[in-house]
DNA sequence: AGAACTATGTTTTTT
DNA sequence: ACATAGTTCT
């Protein structure tokens, strides 16, 4: 019997990290894990061991031979990514170094930068991030006049969202007026306009957005058949997770990507869908075989996360969503305790609870890095996150702002990016406001007077200032002369930088500059792993990296507590999981309206209470300020509310009276009864059976359709999937 | 008069 | 963190 299937020559010259345990495995992971050749699409419900069957998979094909570098490994969310490459190195040890995978985004750069020469930008381009484009919008509005409309143009947010209607959406400009903002519709030829100049302002100083990207990619792989070749060639196995994240172009770059042997996997889960906002589409899993006509499906229906009473409830929450989904979970663990939902008089006695919870729970023995607390949007955990301070608990606070983001280090990399680009306009604009006596005019005037030149940088040591600035120019002009020297590595041009920065800096930033100091020396340490600035700016860019407020202390070993917007929480388990803010008005969003919008935060309350295995709160405050400082009530959120009270238990001193439910929800809330079904396949409890891999059995149990239990002399119990599994009847 | 500075109010989620 | 409105400076 096949114990191991690196126990040959393989696994050692690859590096592969001890034996990998496929007994570990059920057999639709068995399956999808030791595939051959081929696409395969893997519908995996949450807990389910999507990530692992994925990782597991590599080790695999590593095992059997294939190169680690030509293994193309894929996800696209940032949180996710870092999960699945942790696990990854965990298994093939060395071999790691050589894999290639990450975000869709940083994988793009690693290739561009490796068959960027293909893309017909040359080396002169410079990826933007969102901070940026939002940043050339509104330099475009001033300069067109527009400004001054404010009052009554929309958010900057929604003309985002207007300008990236090619990629993003699959909706037109006037598509979007008239569905989300009819009152806008007199706003459209601005928003043409607009659109219209960002477009030639991105071409003109060779600036791509992260849409550029995609669609230069696409258009790589479909037009040019050399460039596809040398691309493709490299990959012989493309493993994807997290498909359901899948925009429809990011969808047909991983079929192109694929081209010539197909040898792809797919691993998404349709009711885990929560970035439609930015263009990603479940349905691209149901396109996955019309995209790939041999495709194999597996689904991976057995949940080993959480226990049975978490499982029901985050199941009677999915179970009120209007589209169905593709399967229902199942779990095997007994025991656990009902998800307690937690009504608080107010947010502050919210987060006093929460905290007290984690005190208590802590000082019995759960690890902090055991316990995470999610919410909806990034400031729902102000109030939180005093109590924990005032209470002198570290905690570790995840989504909401990038590094990159905030305002000092977009200062300090300014300078670099104008030793990578003299023409970088928002970069100028930024270093020249940061100037006494010099506005928004002045900066602008300066702009024009220097941006056409050759040199702008000399162009600016000959600009003639007036006399209320001008010693604050001579001091800007030596510093960028001092960084502009030959022969300088980044760190070297960093600390000439900083040198003129930190004045500036500490004026600036007067009340919390020993806070955010800490920060610039996080980059000035990222930096020194460059010897190219061009790359680090790209890298930063596309793939910025977290703000880490951890003061390395001795307690560092047991990790921290999480705070976490439910996105950034994707793919992630705890045992211990609270999600707060669960009140109306809250959570769903207040703007949200029915429908598609309404199910996708359904959703999000799916995604975040499926990350607890053993213990779930949900908590919500009972009276909330409302915008005009008053206070009002509010009652649980209405997807709390659906759910029959049975699968959870209410906690406090003023119990809220059991919601009435009409009959429908109560049936739709209870556990499905398991149907049983005459036709067994010929399986009953008591027979013997041969497994190819667990060797000899005896049946136990049929627990639902086509599965039998199963009790194997050497691996214990198992449930098959008798779609998959190799069963010989011994007797 | 025009530009810079200051106080104030509002914030979805993110590759 | 940013936009805007109101105030102060040149």
């Amino acid at each position: 019997m096949q114990q191991s299937l690196f126990s040959d020559q393989h696994a050692d010259k690859n590096g592969l990290a001890g034996e990998l345990d496929l007994t570990a495995l059920n057999e639709a992971q068995y399956a999808a894990v030791t595939h051959g050749q081929g696409p395969v699409l893997v519908i995996a419900g949450a807990g389910s061991g999507k990530t692992r069957t994925l990782v597991y998979r590599m080790a695999y094909l590593i095992g059997q031979g294939v190169a680690p570098e030509s293994i193309l490994l894929l996800t696209f969310t940032r949180r996710a990514a870092q999960e699945m490459l942790w696990r990854a190195s965990r298994l093939t040890d060395q071999a790691c170094r050589r894999i290639i995978g990450g975000t869709f985004h940083a994988t793009s750069n690693m290739l561009l930068r490796r068959h960027g020469h293909h893309l017909g930008f040359g080396s002169g381009f410079t990826i933007i991030d969102r901070g940026d484009a939002e940043g050339i919008i509104n330099l475009i509005k001033s300069s067109l006049g527009l400004a001054g409309k404010n009052k009554r143009f929309p958010s900057k947010r929604i003309i985002m969202n207007l300008l990236s209607g090619q990629v993003n959406k699959n909706r037109s400009l006037e598509d979007l007026v008239r569905e989300d903002h009819a009152h806008l519709a007199e706003f459209i030829d601005d928003f043409r306009t607009i659109r219209r100049h960002y477009t030639e302002f991105k071409l003109e100083h060779g600036l791509m957005d992260y849409d550029d990207l995609l669609v230069n990619w696409h258009r790589l792989l479909t037009e040019c058949g050399s460039a596809r070749e040398e691309i493709c060639s490299g990959f012989a196995h493309i493993l994807v997770d997290e498909y359901q994240d899948t925009n429809l172009i990011q969808a047909e770059i991983v079929r192109l990507l694929a081209h010539g042997h197909d040898n792809v996997m797919v691993v998404g889960d349709d009711a885990q869908s929560i970035y439609s906002f930015r263009g990603a589409d479940f349905h691209n899993i149901m396109r996955f075989p019309g995209q790939f006509p041999q495709a194999r499906i597996i689904k991976l229906e057995e949940n080993y996360r959480s226990t049975q009473p978490i499982l029901s409830l985050t199941n009677a929450i999915i179970a009120s969503a209007t589209e169905k989904f593709t399967k229902t979970l199942f779990t095997r663990t007994d025991g656990g305790t009902r998800p307690r939902v937690v009504p608080a008089r107010n947010e502050s006695a919210e987060a006093r609870y929460v905290a007290d919870r984690i005190d208590q729970l802590h000082q019995d023995g759960t690890p902090l890095a055991e316990m995470a607390v999610l919410f909806r949007s990034g400031f729902h955990s102000f109030k939180l996150e005093l109590e924990l301070n005032s209470r002198g608990m570290a905690f570790e606070k995840r989504g909401g702002l990038k590094l990159t983001e905030s305002a000092h280090i977009k200062d300090l990399l300014s300078f670099l990016r104008i030793l990578a680009n003299p023409w970088d306009n928002l970069s100028w604009n930024r270093i020249l406001l940061q100037l006494d006596r010099v506005g928004q005019k002045t900066a602008h005037k300066v702009l024009a007077a220097i941006s056409e030149s050759d040199d702008p940088v000399a162009a600016l040591a000959a600009y003639k200032a007036p006399p209320s600035w001008r010693s604050g120019l001579a001091a800007l002009n030596e510093a960028l002369g001092r960084m502009r020297q030959p022969d300088l590595t980044p760190s070297q041009q960093f600390d000439a930088a900083m040198a003129y920065y930190e004045p500036i800096f500490e004026k600036i930033y007067y009340d919390d500059h020993p806070k955010r100091r800490k920060d610039l020396e996080q980059v000035r340490t990222l930096i020194g792993g460059y010897s190219d600035l061009q790359s680090f700016l790209d890298d930063t860019a596309l793939d910025p990296p977290e703000t880490d407020t951890a003061t390395l202390s001795g307690d560092d070993e047991e990790g921290r507590l999480i705070l976490s917007t439910i996105h950034s929480a994707k793919g992630l388990e705890w045992d211990v999981v609270f999600v707060i803010g669960l009140a109306e008005g809250r959570f769903p969003q207040p703007r949200t309206v029915p429908g598609e919008q309404w199910e996708e935060e359904r959703r999000l309350l799916y995604v975040a209470a499926t990350r607890a295995r053993k213990q779930l709160y949900l908590t919500y405050p009972r009276q909330m300020m409302t915008p005009d400082r008053k206070l009002h009530h509010t009652g649980m959120s209405p997807f709390l509310r659906e759910i029959s009270p049975g699968l959870y238990e209410i906690i406090g001193n003023t119990p809220m009276p059991a919601p009435a439910l009409s009959p429908d929800q109560e049936h739709r809330a209870r556990p499905r009864p398991q149907k049983t079904r005459s036709a067994r396949l010929d399986f009953t409890p008591g027979m013997q059976v041969l497994h190819p891999l667990f060797g000899p059995g005896t049946v136990k149990s049929i627990p639902g359709p086509r599965r039998v239990e199963i009790r194997f002399d050497r691996h214990g119990d198992k449930i098959l999937h008798l779609d998959y599994a190799k069963l010989e009847i011994i007797q």
